[in-house]
DNA sequence: ATGACGATCCCAGATCGA
């Protein structure tokens, strides 16, 4: 590469109601792309025009009724989209782009994982089983990509994989998010793929780092109960180009906010 | 640790998130 190029990826519980919250972000950071998660809305509601006059004008989109929903916002053509099915469902979890950067492609998989529900039993919470089913399905699909291209694979994975990615470890390990068939399924087809958890090549993993803290909290930053569900991985050919990596905590304090924040990646030539 | 919150939708209480 020759020139820097940045991504950023976040789950905004809603585009529509957020698309200011999106607007002031693409402002202060200007990421040549953005994933989102969670937009709520389908393909026609979404507020393409409005990013493209903040210098967008090229977006992936797999957009639902109500529920889920991904969008892949890029200031660079893309020269191919593809959206993948997971499980049958038809639900949208999934947006897949190439993007040219100085003159090498770049694939970016833009992923939301299912939250998996209450209780971390297959055997009795079909959430659970869904979600377990989601990354089997992960894992044959980001084999195919993930070791030899220049690839990316972003997103909210709704898994917080080692200790420090949770306030307390000892505390969520019958929690979903943090069980150990999560993580350690996680890891494992992570590690599989040939994926390096680029976060945790900046932040090492004896600090704790978060993407979420709940709304039910009084004071989020307070309590700082948070959790590390939103990654940004990178194939061999990129982790070595990685040069900073932003969480933007701030975020969680803006007015009417995402319960996630922004997490941006930037990469050297 | 669950949930005091918040979003969605035939508009209001059920369902989902994590």
């Amino acid at each position: 590469m020759t020139q820097p190029f940045t991504i950023a990826t976040w789950n905004i519980n809603s585009v529509r109601l957020r698309r200011g919250l999106v607007e002031r972000f693409l402002a202060e950071h200007a990421p040549d792309i953005l994933c989102l998660q969670e937009i709520k809305c389908q393909d026609d509601q979404f507020p393409a025009k409005a990013f493209a006059r903040a210098g967008y004008e090229h977006v992936a989109l797999h957009g639902q009724k109500a529920y889920h929903g991904v969008a892949t916002l890029s200031k660079i053509p893309f020269s191919s989209v593809e959206r993948r099915d997971f499980c049958g469902l038809g639900d949208a979890r999934h947006v897949e782009c190439t993007v040219d950067v100085n003159g090498s492609r770049i694939r970016v998989h833009n992923f939301y994982v299912p939250a998996g529900g209450d209780e971390p039993d297959p055997a009795i919470n079909p959430k659970f089983a869904h979600k377990l089913k989601f990354l089997d399905e992960m894992r044959a699909i980001t084999t195919e990509t993930g070791a030899h291209d220049a690839a990316l694979l972003v997103g909210d994975l709704n898994i917080a994989p080692l200790e420090n990615d949770v306030w307390s470890h000892r505390q969520l390990l019958k929690v979903v998010s943090h069980t150990p068939v999560e993580t350690e399924t996680l890891e494992e087809l992570r590690r599989e793929a040939g994926w390096a958890d680029l976060m945790r090549h900046h932040v090492p993993g004896d600090q704790k780092l978060f993407t979420w803290w709940s709304y039910r909290a009084r004071d989020w930053a307070a309590s700082n109960r948070g959790r590390r569900l939103d990654h940004i991985w990178g194939s061999e050919a990129l982790r070595g180009a990685l040069t900073s990596m932003n969480v933007l905590t701030e975020a969680r304090g803006w007015e009417k906010p995402s319960d996630h924040v922004p997490v941006v990646a930037r990469f050297a030539p």
